[in-house]
DNA sequence: TGATTGTCGAGACTGTTAGTCTTGTCAACC
DNA sequence: GGTTGACAAGACTAACAGTCTCGACAATCA
């Protein structure tokens, strides 16, 4: 986000390029690394804009002159991090292996101890912040796609009914997901991975006998 | 909650340790209804207690004389809601159409507009206050024991897999459930109810009666 | 070199809200 | 009539998001 700034060499619109001091692009990478840091170790607890600033030796000011509020420094800390995690999907060739893969992956990310805390943060501040709220709403919709797409290609190969609901299907995965991850009240574990999604093909596609016409 | 006091007429227990001016029981209920005229009013935004309090033609103290946090009033104000529409689910006597019903109702009730901003609020505000999200925790284990409980009597009729995991099935439910209710991105109608129910039984279970038109 | 422009760190300031404390009043019981 | 404790009103404290100000500094231009 954010790199609208500086074109150095030819402005079009006017004549002069840029004047002033150039912004830091250390100081950009100390706050996101600090508010990465802060996001992993706070708990639940609310991560404070001030906290952030005085981790990453920056002016409060400088934070805000390149994210417009504090739930999106969160969230590019934390898609820093997560895009890292989530990276490719293999088409195995099987939908049931697909999706056993895939659930597992994002359980797996979403419980390795760090990401843990800082999704969770975000999550719980999301609830407040209706600008990191509409973020999240993206950011949860970029997943959704990626299953959905990996669904799709197991209906086009006749793994599902082709009246399957996929949106739900979709919805099944990550309202699980979301529900253990945030409330806690249950596991997220390979095993639950493998049956949920073992549950998911099983009921339009049969592992052995068939269970419908 | 909180009807420890006060008993108008006469305490049998002898010699009443209580003298002063009696807590005004009229007050409790103003708090209470002004509380979930808030929550429904409000789409998403924060009710405060000094907004209680006013609506309610109460000082801010004598809300903290009855509840130990806002989270306590507001979740107090909302199941004095939900209690009423939850309710009963009947025993239709077949796992299916139970499970349709339950899931129906809760999609309805979840829906009704003055419930629905009430029951979005409370969980926002939940994400935050950790007295709050304590006592959401009871409230969800409630309902998520009843719908266990419901599942359980149909795997005693036979109608699910002696080893299906039941508390995978429920937060299935719960989890699509709660997922689109607190993103909005897709429908939590009849028809997704219905789907979903036969999606959770159709695993284990061929469709036995027939209920589709 | 010096002027101009815009970023920097630091931190004061504003506005909001949960929760506490204070005050003077009023009701129940002795 | 005196004691006790709930009451309404609202001042007060503590956090925190976001804005504003200031003096320092860096890049560019004249």
């Amino acid at each position: 986000m954010s790199d609208t700034d500086d074109p150095q060499a030819d402005d079009p619109q006017a004549a002069r390029p840029h004047t002033g001091r150039r912004r830091n692009e250390a100081a950009h990478r100390a706050i996101l690394d600090a508010a990465l840091h802060l996001l992993a170790e706070s708990d639940g607890t609310p991560v404070t804009i001030d906290a952030i600033a005085r981790t990453a030796g920056v002016g409060k000011q400088t934070v805000y002159r390149w994210w417009p509020s504090k739930g999106a420094v969160l969230l590019d800390a934390l898609t820093d991090r997560a895009d890292r995690d989530v990276s490719d999907h293999p088409d195995t060739g099987a939908l049931r292996t697909d999706l056993r893969a895939f659930i597992e992956t994002t359980f797996d990310a979403a419980q390795r101890s760090t990401t843990a805390s800082a999704l969770r943060t975000v999550a719980r501040e999301a609830a407040r912040d209706p600008h990191l709220a509409d973020l999240m709403r993206t950011f949860t919709e970029t997943r959704r796609s990626a299953l959905h797409e990996l669904l799709t290609r197991g209906r086009e190969r006749g793994e599902l009914a082709g009246d399957a609901d996929l949106d739900l299907i979709v919805d099944q995965v990550y309202g699980v997901f979301w529900y253990r991850f945030l409330l806690g009240h249950g596991p997220l574990d390979t095993a639950v991975a493998e049956r949920l999604a073992d549950t998911l093909v099983t009921g339009n596609d049969a592992p052995g006998p068939a269970t419908r016409s």
